[in-house]
DNA sequence: TCCATACATTTCGATGTCGAATTATTTGAT
DNA sequence: ATCAAATAATTCGACATCGAAATGTATGGA
């Protein structure tokens, strides 16, 4: 098995640090180093179709939740785990940009309903299918035993800390 | 087995596009959740040192590899992947702080060098003890073996897509 | 020696997010 | 029916980061 660049900073600190069990930190810091890697990946690729991802992520989450029930902007937001304020923007700019639609609920007037436009669920149903290709390729170095022994620990460390599923 | 927040989100793209296999978007989103996780959790451990965490980012970079030799802005922006302009404020304000100081390389005074001060020095290493414990609690959930599992299929993963050693 | 090129850092302008305050609407208790 | 509290979205100011341009320094070839 190869080193990759977190064996070092371990190497590091085991031999400044020789006390400290660290091995915790290798875990951690790989997750957040592959977490990063796969971001970039990901930017790289929608830049391809003129999206952002945050635009992806917003266009996404109303295309596969969207048949339960339309969604507000502070479920869109708690959804892509941002702040509320920080989905006004992003609506705003999906508005101006003609892919998706927001209207003031008729039966509670503060909230408002976002949906998507025929072009936005255009856009979101072609990208979708390239986007599981390409992260497809990131994952093609495991196997699928692998691949979904990967996804059953990285369930299990969610769990454990409170990501659980909603409701 | 429990269900989390993925699998979820997994089902909702499973009813409206049976005809993709996002078993990918399983992987790489449980990746962003737990990276993203971990992240908010050490935010909260940091700031009960009054740290922020790219703070003891760069404090922790000073202290593991210092030894070999004095860091300049440029190695320690890539070596807690910003950009050096970013790496500019940061150094900034630690000297600030008294935590670092920052000399113009006599032998090339193009660059700087950024070492830790005493007091930076004995802070970091205070810090870093309790953040190894703080990072055990959030792996308790897994056994050892599973922790070992997960290290080296994070490894794996990161080796697939050129995040490799340095040199 | 001179100068074009490379290199290291900083400055600048733009951007996206955050938390707090604000505005508008609804709900529930009296 | 009224009004205080809760809820939803937006505005505002602050902030960290980014990429590009600017500044200062070193290097190597002519």
């Amino acid at each position: 098995m190869d080193r990759d660049a977190v064996d070092t900073i371990l190497d590091q600190w085991n031999r400044e640090r020789p006390d400290l069990d660290v091995s915790s930190m290798g875990i951690l810091g790989r997750l957040a180093r592959a977490s990063r890697l796969a971001s970039l990946d990901v930017q790289k690729f929608m830049n391809q179709f003129g999206l952002e991802p945050w635009e992806f992520d917003v266009l996404a989450t109303l295309r596969r939740s969207a048949a339960e029930a339309p969604l507000t902007p502070g479920q869109l937001a708690s959804l892509t785990m941002i702040g509320s304020a920080a989905m006004t923007n992003r609506v705003d700019r999906l508005v101006n940009r003609g892919l998706i639609h927001r209207e003031t609920n008729p039966g509670n007037r503060r909230q408002l309903l976002v949906s998507l436009t025929p072009e936005g669920l255009a856009l979101v149903d072609e990208v979708v299918e390239h986007h599981v290709e390409n992260q497809q390729k990131m994952l093609d170095g495991l196997s699928r035993t692998e691949q979904a022994q990967l996804a059953d620990l990285l369930r299990k460390f969610l769990l454990a800390n409170n990501d659980g599923a909603p409701s």
